[in-house]
DNA sequence: TTTATGAATTAAGCATGCTTAAAATTTATT
DNA sequence: AATAAATTTTAAGCATGCTTAATTCATAAA
């Protein structure tokens, strides 16, 4: 009943996991298109396969939604991806954006049982390097209630970085240099909402940073004690 | 001028590298369609497609031969292949037939970067898990020039078990309980070049062998000192 | 409310990698 | 050498996953 999927169908469910977990995002055609690099036409064409499919509900013009089924499948390659990731830091010291790029082809041809072999060998983590955290065997994701997206912090508060869900090396390289790691405190100065900006400061700097790169990191309220 | 291939292409232009070093198997469409379980119309389909791709030499009706670009290309996949084999054996603890059939996953979308990680990882191996030799960057195999098929070996002569190749968990369920392991000691007793059988004698047991079976393992002359 | 704009959809077409069925060719047998 | 058997090739067809171009629809602005 488990019939094997292409890859092109892992990243589209994928994308449209994302994208439907996401407060700035919507899981329309177009979107998926821009995120997997292939045009509208191409989007709707999979979206009708995958209705078919019963992995996704599909109705002209409406976003895309996970089906049960396609949400287990989606929680599966994001369990992969992350492992991977964890592995890829843990074991061969690769870099924060080099384990993005290797997991996210090895997701793909990776089966159950070595997915299993990985995270055993791991000590079963519940996040990987950024923060992300990494859905078990069953599908079930351990979310953290606390921790938002830094774009829809409240202002002039203290906040604690908890996840870093960048891929790219720029990404990286921003974070690193401005001391940005999962821990670091900071506090949010002011939400520009109109012009989707972040006004913090870390560190003593001030940082303006943009609702898109505002919108991959996350914090949790820092409580003194 | 490095186009990447399809999983497809690669394991066609693998099968085609095994066979063309193979003295029992030939490189006609019909033995490659065997091997990746498709039909021979379909092998002849993309003799055709690799030839005009460059990859192999491709004249109707005569075995395929794959070109330099050919063969360096089977060459990357072989060294990923196995360098996959090791790590997964040596790392993660999987058995000798896990670990083929995950590599055999893994080999395709590992990239080059990924793959010279794992080798400095486990410190450059020159061979797997099954004493087969692991290509280096470049291409280059460290071939053991005294290393013959059993199924060639000459008989009545004294032997010493140096590669295990066979992949299936049948296989090494019969190396196991006849404690066959890379460096155990044997006798060939007979060639049955007829029947294609091989007479041995291992651990006070006689053994005949398949001439399948025997072409799977490589076994070197003893010397006694 | 009408219209303009952008997005989604449909339609037609293409490459890949297969299939089955029929024809051509090679190889083996007698 | 003639014929039978096996293999290879060709031909036609199909699903996947894309493309571009034309069309339809939804929505936001005038």
């Amino acid at each position: 009943m488990d019939h094997p999927v292409s890859i092109s169908t892992e990243n589209f469910i994928k994308a449209i996991y994302k994208f439907e977990y996401s407060e700035s995002l919507d899981a329309k055609p177009g979107s998926i298109a821009r995120e997997l690099g292939i045009t509208g036409a191409a989007a709707t064409d999979m979206a009708r396969k995958l209705a078919v499919k019963k992995l996704i509900d599909y109705k002209k013009y409406q976003e895309l939604r996970l089906t049960p089924s396609g949400e287990k499948m989606a929680l599966g390659i994001v369990r992969k991806h992350r492992l991977w990731e964890t592995f890829l830091y843990r074991v061969l010291g690769l870099s924060m954006h080099e384990i993005h790029r290797e997991a996210e082809l090895l997701e793909h041809l990776t089966s159950d049982f070595l997915a299993e072999k990985i995270s055993m060998f791991l000590g079963n983590p519940v996040t990987d390097p950024h923060g992300d955290p990494i859905p078990d065997e069953q599908g079930f994701v351990q979310t953290d209630e606390d921790c938002v997206q830094l774009s829809s912090a409240e202002s002039e508060s203290e906040y604690e970085i908890c996840r870093l869900s960048g891929s790219d090396k720029e990404f990286f390289d921003f974070c690193h240099s401005n001391n940005l790691t999962v821990g670091t405190r900071l506090r949010v100065v002011k939400q520009y909402v109109r012009n989707r900006m972040t006004e913090t400061e870390v560190n003593n700097t001030r940082l303006l940073l943009s609702a898109d790169l505002a919108s991959t990191m996350f914090v949790k309220k820092l409580k003194r004690y």
